[in-house]
DNA sequence: AGGACATGTCACAGTTCGGTGACACAACCC
DNA sequence: GGGTTGTGTCACCGAACTGTGACATGTCCT
């Protein structure tokens, strides 16, 4: 089941929380704020898969931040609005916004709409998976974590690619080593510990205790899903 | 303003009959059915822009209608139904409508979702696409950075729009000599390289440092929406 | 504990890769 | 023909990458 990292905009505290834990729930990762500002500050440096946003704010309102995005980006928004006032819902799809919700909203067809909204902005985008914080794009040759951009060189990635295509399975080195580097019969090579010592240094918190890529001692190097 | 081709499907008549009148007033134009069957055959026959389903139908209901089409197409669909009722959203959503309206609906208010759900259709397939400052018409051929017009060689243009088809996708040098030069096997050259290179030096502001063609050393390139 | 062995760590130098500009040639247009 | 434009190729250079070996550290076994 695909979890979106959504950014959630809304002034009013209690709906705020409310909102938060019910999509949380369903197994989205949620970033909110109270203010515009902020958000467009969050959009620009995290890029969140989706924003949801309140019409009503202070500052910078829902349908402005929404009009702001569509300028920039493909960012999927749905805009939240407290009574179904039809001039609102008119303002805000004409300001670009996938969707519109009227609050209060059942929490299960929020999800639906997210879900379908996703699903829809979904076709342009690339394949990628999520192990906790860290997110690699295959599409992109793009590795982050916690919303950082690393970089990885050619190599790097290849082995930390191959690691992942196989989740939880041991790959020994000699299979590493023909399958990253087509290096056919080298016996003793310090070549893929050198490497995957190199990937960890970028992705592991704690490099000394690793979280991604684990030793098997005596067989070789398995990347965990968290 | 664009002038639709909607396809109506509602079995009460007189709330088509008033659908398709406000529709028609407001500059669409409208073919209406009262069954599922007969919509599935003037979408294979007549390819309307877009459906508007309601739920409850006899025979073939809207969101098994929805599913069918979904199947062939990407017609984007607008769901009907009589009451709010959650369910009915969720199952219509999930089965890929692309929006979901509550009758009885302000005629203003389901132009306007028509309206939204035909602007994202067509980003799709739009012969424009924008990038910040950089506007590429694919009709006329045309690419303009800062409003500024900017001259791109054939060869040159027939490059960026491959790389622009696949945005934030890499793209390896082998498979863009395929795509844009025809040439089959030729291992190692620096064709591509070079007209990236000049490519650069047209839509860049600084070609040092690319906004748009990055370079993925040891892949390919890759161009990134802003 | 102590030895044997597996793995982590690090710095460095050779190698590869891509950016860049020059250039030759073909195609095209006056 | 003569000039202009588009395109492919090449050589050079700096930057980035990577393999290697030496050494440190850790783990397992007796």
């Amino acid at each position: 089941m695909r979890v979106a990292g959504i950014l959630l905009v809304e002034d009013d505290p209690s709906v705020r929380t409310a909102l938060e834990l019910a999509l949380t729930r369903q197994g989205h990762s949620v970033t909110s704020y109270a203010t515009g500002e902020e958000a467009l500050d969050h959009i620009r440096a995290r890029r969140p898969e989706i924003a949801i946003l309140d019409v009503m704010l202070p500052g910078i309102d829902g349908v402005e931040v929404c009009r702001r995005v569509r300028k920039l980006d493909q960012l999927p928004v749905i805009l939240l609005t407290a009574r179904g006032d039809d001039l609102d819902i008119v303002v805000g799809l004409e300001a670009g916004a996938d969707d519109y919700v009227v609050k209060p909203v059942e929490p299960r067809v929020l999800d639906a709409r997210i879900r379908a909204v996703l699903r829809r902005a979904e076709s342009a985008a690339s394949d990628r998976i999520t192990f906790g914080e860290l997110v690699i794009d295959r599409g992109a040759l793009k590795v982050t974590l916690s919303g950082k951009e690393i970089h990885l060189t050619p190599t790097e990635l290849r082995l930390l690619l191959e690691l992942v295509r196989h989740p939880g399975q041991v790959l020994n080195r000699r299979y590493l080593l023909r399958a990253v580097w087509d290096h056919t019969h080298i016996a003793d090579s310090r070549l893929v510990d050198a490497c995957v010592q190199r990937i960890r240094a970028k992705i592991e918190p704690k490099p000394g205790e690793p979280v991604f890529i684990h030793t098997v001692r005596g067989f070789g190097y398995r990347f965990n899903p968290p």
